[in-house]
RNA sequence: GCCGCCGUAGCUCAGUUGGUUAGAGCACCAGAUUGUGGAUCUGGGGGUCCCCCGUUCGAGCCGGGGCGGCGGUACCA
């Protein structure tokens, strides 16, 4: 075909093929976080990638922009119908439905991987489909739930390779940052689309530093490519007073960097260095939430949780109290938790890449509440699984870096008339459990011999006339072949090299799968 | 969305002040070897120079517009 007719092949921007060794990976990645959500006794679950636009949140698609952010269209009933965009959403409806059908014991503890799609400009990392993996309890108003879910997402981090000090699982409540900004006059109906604004500019704390929130939440800021953000407009004052509250990031981070570098080994002990940082980071939110009821009720809630963490054995080293933590300024209403990879890594063009966050989550009481008459409290949290993998490949966990798989057994076809008792060979193996293909191509010994290579065969099955006179075969084996090709054939002239024939045997035809198991269970370790 | 950089073979890139048939390395395929994946030698296939419009006798190169990629920034329920 002429290239001006041909079509280009291509993928949408945002999209990706994921080829065998990334499935496999994710696969025992998944299936690692499952083990321990089912050790603390959550169960699995499925819905559909398609919901109701109107389930999925306040979102709604038929007004000025119909594709913002989610992927909606419209079924035949003319009813919207969106991509899911979390795991979270979907969950709060089925919740809802399956109170109704009273079918369900609450508090409900489920979990599910799955797609979820945003149609949002992709970066490096993000994509517009990717995997999160979700665990939640439904129906508990304790913060012994939110205790539970940071300790799981520590656990579960563990488990599919990333060291513990490698990692961090930070803990803030929206009820204390709710209260410092009641305290500051933000309070009210009025004053929400000004607390939204503060939210976001707090959010930046980590990439823009102080001094950059500091403008963001006065008059505004001006980037490096002299592109406007509006501030929030607060005063010296108000800014001082919410600076206040990030100053105690700073005893967080105190926290962290004193378990990784001293490695103090009961960080929960009384009077322990680190507890000491904890108290006095408590202490500051105290002063930041003093004469707001639902900051102080927060602050409150911040220690219970401290104490569940730190009785259950896990130490500041693992789950930190940071302040700093906003996460998803639209549903949260009490406590959130990030995890945050701590370690620093460097690209192939050798630039430092920082990780940051590869699972969030927190307390979102409304949700399923949309649904309901009465309230529904609800807690969980989502790892990023696509993230999470490339970090896991960053710190060569074993998870990803498991040996390539090895492809099949390939019996060459060496007479085009002698297909059937090629066949019959490979039959032969496949009975014998042992992965094997003929080989379906049209070319010459040579070719078939690079195909085998980049099946990545274990080894080739050669049976020609010569062969089939004598009652043989001959099986080559490849990996070993090439090894002794780049050693001991080095500088051999090509007749020398072939007649070498290098880690290849005879064998009777009737010992083929006794010989080829043995050469396939000596790479399948 | 906004700002900046970039777009030449599958990949990495040359390509002179605008000049005739657009190159290299690597990769790929074939032959040397009608039966051996390496090495070597020889040969070969591959290009709408991202697209369109304009300037010009003439555009890979200059101008305008678009598309795509990368980085930053904003948004991210």
């Amino acid at each position: 075909m002429s290239k001006a007719d041909r079509l280009k092949a291509r993928l949408p921007r945002g999209f990706a093929d994921r080829p065998a060794t990334d499935l496999a990976a994710t696969h025992r990645m998944l299936e690692k976080i499952r083990e321990v959500y089912e050790l603390y006794g959550f169960e699995a679950l499925e819905t559909p990638f398609v919901e109701y636009t109107e389930a999925l949140g306040k979102f709604l698609p038929d007004q000025d922009r119909p594709n913002e952010g989610v992927f909606s269209f419209q079924d035949d009933d003319e009813q919207w119908l969106s991509l899911r965009y979390d795991l979270t959403a979907p969950l709060a409806r089925h919740v809802a439905m399956r109170l109704d059908e009273q079918n369900i014991t609450l508090p409900f503890r489920s979990y599910r991987a799955g797609w979820v799609f945003r149609n949002e400009k992709p970066g490096p990392g993000r994509f517009r489909q990717f995997m999160q993996f979700d665990a939640d309890t439904v129906g508990s108003a304790s913060v012994a739930a939110d205790a539970e879910i940071c300790m799981m997402a520590a656990d579960a981090l563990e488990a599919v390779g990333i060291k513990r000090g490698d990692y961090v699982i930070k803990v803030n409540n929206r009820k204390v940052l709710d209260g410092v900004l009641e305290a500051i006059g933000l309070g009210g109906e009025d004053k929400a689309g000004q607390r939204l604004t503060v939210l976001r500019a707090l959010d930046k704390y980590d990439r823009l530093g102080e001094e950059g929130v500091s403008l963001l939440l006065g008059d505004g800021r001006k980037d490096e490519s002299g592109d406007v953000t509006k501030g929030a407009g607060l005063n010296s004052d108000q800014i001082h007073r919410i600076l206040y509250l990030f100053g105690a990031r700073g005893d967080a981070d105190a926290l962290v960097n004193f378990q990784i570098h001293h490695g103090e080994e009961v960080p929960h002990e009384e009077g322990g260095r680190a507890i000491q940082l904890e108290a006095a980071l408590f202490h500051r939110l105290g002063i930041a939430t003093h004469g707001s009821e639902v900051g102080e009720a927060g602050l409150n809630e911040l220690k219970i949780i401290a104490e569940y963490i730190r009785a259950a054995g896990y130490g500041p080293d693992r789950v930190i109290i940071d302040p700093s933590v906003v996460r998803g300024l639209e549903y949260y209403t009490g406590p959130v938790y990030e995890a945050e990879l701590t370690f620093e890594v460097k690209n192939d063009e050798g630039q430092t890449v920082r990780f940051g966050s590869v699972a969030g989550g927190g307390r979102y009481d409304g949700l399923v509440g949309r649904f309901r008459p009465e309230p529904v409290p609800a807690t969980g949290f989502s790892i990023g699984v696509s993230r999470l993998l490339s970090a896991l490949q960053i710190v060569k966990s074993p998870i990803v870096t498991g040996e390539e798989q090895l492809g099949p057994v390939v019996v060459l076809v060496m007479d085009r008339d002698r297909i059937a008792d090629y066949q019959r060979m490979v039959a032969e193996l496949r009975n014998a459990k042992i992965r094997a293909e003929l080989y379906l191509g049209g070319a010459g010994m040579k070719a078939q011999m690079k195909y085998a290579d980049r099946r990545r065969a274990p080894c080739v099955v050669i049976q020609g006339s010569n062969e089939k006179a004598a009652g043989e075969v001959q099986i080559k084996d490849l990996i070993e072949g090439a090894e002794r090709a780049r050693a001991d054939a080095a500088g051999a002239s090509n007749a020398e090299y072939r007649a070498a024939r290098l880690a290849q045997v005879s064998v009777p035809e009737q010992n083929l799968v006794e010989e080829v198991r043995k050469i396939v269970s000596r790479r399948n370790h």
